[in-house]
DNA sequence: CCAAAAGTGTTCCCACTACACCCATGT
DNA sequence: ACATGGGTGTAGTGGGAACACTTTTGG
């Protein structure tokens, strides 16, 4: 955990070893409980929540800068993580005042007043990231301007800060796009799963249903899955058989696209 | 046509008006004569050609700044252009000292040293754009510091400063993915065009051949075309129809999708 | 035995594919 | 007449879509 002190450190220094101008949101997309889900931190000061986010380093290329900020918010590496969008067009992030009353509000936690003049108060453009990673691996490290964080279904989003809902919106349509062109769920779900669970991933993801046989039909003529000869216990139902990834021919569909669409 | 003297105001002020650390890159695809090209700029000092670009203003939107941009160079305005992709990645681009080298001699032309200090030395990240217009109507400003400039065909890309490399095979991979999903040619093409010449558009953007028929077949079932009355008198041979373009069909298609795959 | 969830196969149809001959025009 | 390029139709097939009953399991 960041002490205060360093933190303290960050507002008055950061500039030094961070781009002014620009950072980096994270859109961190996880699969729970047939719902889709983003992770969302709530900073001290506000009501309103916001992205995961950071700065990139001055020496530091912009695909390991966005996977350092990813990795120290939430642990997680060698994850699904991907560009889709840079954002500058937002009334906020162009109004010097409004950023730098976000920020005051913010670092008052520390005992730092954030001025006009103040490097976190200039206009900053973000660049989008979206990651897919499972629920259940998620372990936040808690920063010290931090109140509170969690995973937020995607239908019930609360009110975030700047404009952290079109970058959300924009990640959302990028990843049902591209969702036809390339297979997701070895990062969304655990290493084996049985078919309803990836089903109703995709009917959460896409926001639409598909019927069961084409599903399964589609997904072993594609060579995705491979079914197992283990079945899970469900309770009092029939016990679904368990599935795994073929990531031969997963890897091979992330490269060369191949539309899993109806 | 900008002064030598507003060229030096620019190295030596710009920093005052326009965001350190961002450029925007324009990739301008035209398609003449069967080849898809690209809008290429040579500046003062360099052999290498370079990606036409510019800086964000500080009060001015992402958007408003790319199409700013872009009219600056070509005076195209109401044009179809997209962000693609943020680059941050190159190791040039991370080299304050390559940066500076290559200013140091674009701004030779008007007497300005670029030192390692200097503002243009500095790391900048590229937010890359593409446009499609038609190859015809473009009207080049020229600029100060750029010696020469033309169209280039997209298999014979000459050496290139910075990183543009990277960005035009990104935008090229943009363009055809998305040709998959959207519908081009209305802005590379004239208002009026033949079935061979939107045929031959689609053959040169893909790298690859259709069937004449099938591909007729296909513009017409999607409503995207619309055959006239009319013929173009093309000399020695047969005289082919004219088409245009169903703008309300081919506007649902932008928005809604509407794959003309094979 | 009942409720809840999972497993499974067939038919239809449309859209993509492949393919070749005739027509118009100017020289 | 001929060379060049443009126009046009059909048949086959494979993949997506629609659709309902049976099996398992625990209570």
């Amino acid at each position: 955990m960041d002490s205060a002190q360093q933190t303290a450190d960050f507002a008055a220094n950061g500039h030094q070893f961070f781009l002014p101008h620009l950072s980096i949101d994270c859109v961190v997309f996880g699969y729970h409980d047939h719902q889709l889900k983003i992770f969302l931190v709530r900073y001290h000061g506000h009501e309103a929540w916001s992205l995961p986010g950071g700065f990139i380093k001055r020496d530091e290329t912009l695909t390991d800068a966005a996977n350092r900020i990813l990795a120290e918010k939430t642990q997680i590496t060698n994850v699904f993580l991907r560009q889709f969008h840079t954002f500058g067009d937002s009334p906020t992030r162009l109004n010097r005042i409004e950023t730098q009353q976000i920020h005051n509000k913010i670092y008052a936690k520390v005992n730092v007043a954030i001025g006009e003049d103040h490097w976190l108060s200039e206009r900053t453009l973000s660049i989008g990231y979206y990651a897919l990673v499972d629920y259940h691996t998620l372990i936040i490290t808690p920063e010290h301007l931090i109140e509170e964080y969690g995973w937020c279904d995607i239908d019930k989003i609360l009110p975030l800060l700047f404009d952290h809902h079109e970058i959300i919106e924009t990640a959302l349509l990028t990843l049902r796009s591209q969702i036809y062109q390339l297979p997701i769920g070895y990062n969304l779900l655990p290493a084996k799963f049985t078919l309803p669970e990836i089903h109703a991933l995709y009917e959460a993801v896409l926001g639409k249903t598909f019927d069961r046989r084409n599903f399964r039909k589609k997904l072993l003529t594609l060579g995705l899955v491979r079914q197992l000869d283990e079945q899970r216990k469900i309770g009092a139902h029939r016990s679904p058989f368990l599935y795994e990834f073929d990531l031969q021919n997963y890897h091979k569909a992330l490269e060369q696209g191949a539309p899993l669409a109806y």
